[in-house]
DNA sequence: GACCCGGGTGTGTTCCGGACACTATGCGAG
DNA sequence: CTCGCATAGTGTCCGGAACACACCCGGGTC
């Protein structure tokens, strides 16, 4: 089977950076490639991008074909097309983003017959393709857009502590937060709920645990309320 | 000649949503289609991406060939591709986001043969395939954008008084801000070259002229300062 | 020359964000 | 049982920004 058009067309791929956060380490998910071109080079999962799916799905779908992640934010980050960019001709990539809870998938997990592994996103192997750039456009964009809406949670467990939830944001944003400032910053939202549990298994004073209202920010969001860092 | 590949490929376009700036309305461009589909309707300039130029290379020429336009600052915006969003098959199209200074281009000019118009953004006519989504998506962006990069310059005449400053803000932002905090930050932050001229031919006292400091813009961005509101 | 229109500046009040250091609690070691 | 340790948790003060209001300026119009 083959398929003919007037004109050339560019293949369309799409490419995932999956972040997760491993106590303070920012992670990024990469796939062994087993084929040429970069043939065991490390790399963003992804793939093309078949005729009846949205983009979206494409992202979802090879997310979860490599890697068996259902992430819980995902959001289209940027779209590489330089020529030259693919050793095999035009290829065109819609790069996505996302967040996932690595509570939820096991680290270092090799769901398929590919190898699949979580890396600290400042020290990751020599990445095939402009992979690199890929990450890095990613990291920026984490980086601007974590502090005006709250995906960082999709980062977290469901049930946090305000250290965890702090210790993230210094780690994405690359800097230190003022503990007391930061607390009432983010308790004035009325964001959280705050239970009646604590952590478990600590050596020293438990933290209260708390849990992310989604409701509530929607609502909130629909009456014209900006999150802010 | 044709051109024959093993598995399907969606055909790959750029469109360019241009927003000028006209006293304190805010204006897009708009090329009404002379074929089929939706032939007669307007539409956002763009075309089919050529297999040796850069995505940003073909919403530069797309532009120029359909508008005669080369606009000061233009970045890609986001890429959309939903399945049955042209009626001709699957294409997907990687929309870009241009201002221009509307003193620099004619309002209404009809370069090529064809028709090309500005129109206000908040009355558009009904629009060709699903450019009303990706026009409100420039919006959104443009909107967003403004406040931290100083790319709302682009929109006005090299030389211009604080008051049309102010008002392309207030446009863009559809709020109004306080004149004189306004000015308080805008000269605070040392990045307008003030003038010793003034505006003519106003029936009124006549405000000074300031020049944007592009390259002292780029010096203090190097220097880690940021530009906001 | 009176008045009208926006341009441009000053001031007082309130509000918000950033800097800053100590006490409380629970566990484990001895 | 006590002590030490590691982290949890908490309030105040200050300076600058936001906001509201009031005023003078310069030129044109009638």
């Amino acid at each position: 089977m083959s398929y003919t058009y007037e004109y050339p067309r560019p293949a369309l791929t799409v490419d995932c950076v999956v972040f997760g956060l491993d106590d303070d380490d920012l992670k990024v998910l990469l796939i062994r490639r087993g084929v040429e071109p970069f043939a065991g080079r490390w790399a963003l999962p992804g793939g093309f991008v078949r005729m009846e799916e949205s983009l979206d799905d494409a992202a979802r779908r090879e997310l979860e074909e490599e890697s068996g992640i259902r992430p819980s934010h995902l959001e289209q980050l940027y779209t590489f097309g330089t020529p030259g960019r693919d050793p095999r001709g035009r290829v065109v990539t819609v790069a996505y983003f996302a967040l996932v809870k690595l509570s939820d998938h096991v680290p270092h997990a090799a769901t398929d017959a590919r190898e699949a592994a979580w890396f600290s996103v400042w020290d990751t192997p020599k990445l095939a393709f402009d992979h690199a750039d890929v990450l890095g456009t990613a990291l920026q964009r984490l980086k601007g857009k974590v502090r005006y809406q709250p995906i960082g949670f999709e980062l977290l467990p469901p049930k946090f502590t305000l250290t965890q939830l702090q210790r993230l944001y210094e780690v994405v944003l690359e800097r230190e937060l003022d503990k007391r400032n930061f607390r009432k910053k983010i308790l004035a939202m009325d964001l959280l709920e705050e239970l009646d549990e604590v952590e478990q298994d600590v050596s020293h004073r438990a933290a209260r645990l708390y849990r992310f209202d989604h409701k509530k920010y929607k609502q909130l969001e629909k009456a014209g309320f900006n999150f802010e860092l």
